[in-house]
DNA sequence: CCCCAGGGGTACC
DNA sequence: GGTACCCATGGG
């Protein structure tokens, strides 16, 4: 529904272009297009004004931003980062969708992963949503293959089957404590606890999960900072640093070793 | 031709 | 318990 509302602590671009979804395109005008479960959306943010098809439940909205980050390590490159991306919050994103999307990231870019789940859609979605666990576990496995997926196909297939024959009930992981949600998220082949983290922390509620993957790596290590030490909302703050990080790192000043 | 990418499985020590 | 290598593929 087209709206027009006053928001606080909040930056749709780098919430939707953070790496946490990968349906969303920013168009020339501004607008971003992007599709939520069944409906499409287009959404735009200016100043403090949001316009569009506003979902305040996807979009975190009624999270307090400024609780959340107050327990955040007080580290100076954490600190940095909040400042520079302030507004980013995770998504509340579908289980399946997301689970799918993150089988499909290991070793690719943003850019390729998006491209997988354009290639998924185009073949099984209907209507633009997503395709259906129950619609990807009845594919050939070459066809999957086909979606840019590579050695990554077989994975899809094996998740897409778990959830689809009820073995995998993505909805209870949200009201499992975390350890125990991982646990069962880990014995999808593929699927280790970087993509578990993943699934868990933007679509199953868990706040703490923290998806470590190269560049958090090396802001952990460039920091000292340890996941156990980053509290309740590790998770947000692991996004912090991942955009943080990643934008570093595209534009070096000069050769920052020896 | 080299390197790397929002990783994980496996073999080996 | 670490560590090396493999998995496909596109882009710099």
């Amino acid at each position: 529904m087209t709206v027009r509302i006053n928001v606080t602590d909040f930056n749709l671009p780098v919430t939707l272009e953070s790496g946490q979804a990968f349906r969303w395109r920013r168009m020339a005008d501004g607008w971003f297009c992007g599709v939520v479960g069944n409906r499409f959306c287009r959404v735009r943010q200016i100043g403090s004004m949001l316009e569009g098809d506003v979902d305040a439940h996807y979009l975190a909205l009624d999270r307090s931003l400024r609780e959340i980050v107050a327990t955040f390590p007080d580290v100076p490159l954490l600190r940095a980062a909040v400042q520079r991306y302030w507004g980013l919050r995770i998504l509340r994103q579908e289980p399946w969708e997301t689970l799918a999307s993150f089988i499909a990231s290991s070793v690719k870019r943003i850019a390729q992963i998006c491209q997988v789940v354009e290639e998924l859609v185009a073949r099984w979605g209907e209507a633009g949503a997503f395709p259906s666990a129950a619609v990807i576990a009845r594919a050939e496995l070459a066809e999957l293959e086909a979606c840019k997926l590579g050695f990554r196909a077989k994975y899809l297939q094996a998740a897409a089957r778990a959830v689809d024959s009820g073995r995998l009930d993505l909805a209870s992981l949200s009201r499992m404590e975390l350890p125990r949600a991982r646990e069962e998220l880990l014995k999808l082949p593929g699927v280790g606890p970087k993509i578990a983290d993943c699934v868990l922390l933007f679509s199953c509620g868990h706040d703490a999960a923290f998806p470590v993957d190269v560049w958090v790596q090396r802001a952990l290590r460039r920091t000292g900072l340890r996941p156990a030490d980053c509290g309740p909302f590790a998770g947000w703050a692991q996004q912090y640093l991942f955009v943080y990080e990643r934008a570093r790192s595209r534009q070096p000043l000069f050769d920052a070793g020896s």
